[in-house]
DNA sequence: ATGCATAATTATGAATTCAAAACCTGCACC
DNA sequence: GGTGCAGGTTTTGAATTCATAATTATGCAT
């Protein structure tokens, strides 16, 4: 008898093909450190945890390499990716010019109502300073939103695949104790030039939001 | 006897990967517009011509999905992306974005040797206003040298996705009659720029010549 | 002739099989 | 004691096979 596949039964008439349900669970794996970074990927022994083939695996491994979530080397099978402190300065970069650019074409261009919802979730995070992980939740469904409001579509996908991976890095600036506190009141800043809609000041705002994040990660 | 193979016969003991090769080979059909935006791609067919069988050639369309290439259609196959007036708005923006601010670093921090690189590409653009093709080829040239003189290896993948994106659209700016010279000329002020350090107006420059680029396409 | 139900065909998605390269392991030899 | 080679094992990369969903074709009833 093999081992207890991992993925549930699920529907035959699945809304997804498999390798994608396989690039998600991968993923959540990388993510909570199961597979850390520089690890070898068993692809044998995935397939018999998933209760699957070595086919859509390895599809699902290809999507992740593009993602750069894994670096495959001929021959030698795929490997989580390693982020060196340049890797990480780089990304934190990109991520600041393009949110930057969202915060102020969403502080030019959105509708009040788009601003509001915005704001509910800004004021959501305020009420959880104290709150961790919904800390971190509330914070990416905060920049995702902003990012989706600002509306194009390829800069949030590159954003989306930026954020996947940033979490392959261990220090995120923002498990620094009290970096929580700052990131809000900067957070709190960005907000109200968005819905003051000064589109100069809130991309500014929001690039030394990255900035300090950068600099408490590299601290 | 089957079709022949498009491939050419290839070491056994190939650098890269069989799906990476093949990757290339679609991208380079979906620019020519052998296979053109919309069209369904018959894997069975592909791969007869390939001379080779569907298994690396599926996992070749599963890069180009992750890179926008390409959409995938559950149990409906592999159609080549269509680009809306509205992606090609987007894209643009996109490569304003990084390609400006890569120009603002390279003004600031490259080396006096690594600017004579880029000048001496500059010259050479200067000298083939008149051959559209060498043009096309030697800008191309400058602009990924200039993002890997910026040294972000992130920003520099993305802005080659990017650009392989943007060739879907059959409308590049550049084919405009008089824009080679308006482009030309633009390109000199943003050379002149980072050759006399000035990150800002290096990086303003650029964004300028992007915005221009833009407006002449959607002309 | 037209519309619907159903059967045949085709193409995709996934599993399985096969070939070749990389990696161990152990032994001979320096 | 270390080094290099030979053989076997493991694992990847790719081809083939299989199952099922989607499409097309067919035939029947109206």
């Amino acid at each position: 008898m093999p081992a207890t596949a991992i993925l549930p039964d699920r529907p035959l008439l699945s809304p997804r093909a498999l390798y994608q349900d396989v690039a998600e669970r991968l993923r959540l794996q990388i993510f909570s450190r199961e597979l850390e970074p520089g690890a070898w990927i068993d692809e044998q022994k995935l397939a018999v945890e998933y209760g699957i083939s070595r086919t859509p695996l390895r599809e699902a491994l290809k999507v992740l390499a593009v993602e750069g979530l894994v670096t495959m080397k001929l021959r030698r099978g795929a490997y989580v990716t390693e982020m060196s402190a340049t890797d990480v300065a780089q990304v934190y970069h990109l991520m600041a010019l393009l949110e930057s650019d969202a915060a102020g074409t969403v502080a030019a261009q959105a509708s009040t109502a788009d601003i509001a919802e915005l704001q509910a979730l800004h004021d959501q995070l305020e009420s959880e300073v104290q709150q961790r992980e919904a800390f971190f939740a509330t914070n990416e469904q905060f920049h995702l939103h902003l990012l989706a409001l600002a509306g194009n579509r390829w800069s949030a996908q590159i954003v989306q695949d930026l954020r996947k991976v940033m979490k392959l890095n261990r220090h995120l600036s923002l498990f620094k104790q009290g970096r929580l506190a700052e990131s809000l009141a900067e957070h709190r800043a960005v907000m109200a030039a968005i819905a003051a809609r000064d589109a100069a000041q809130a991309t500014r705002l929001m690039r030394a939001h990255f900035d300090n994040g950068l600099a408490a990660a590299s601290a």
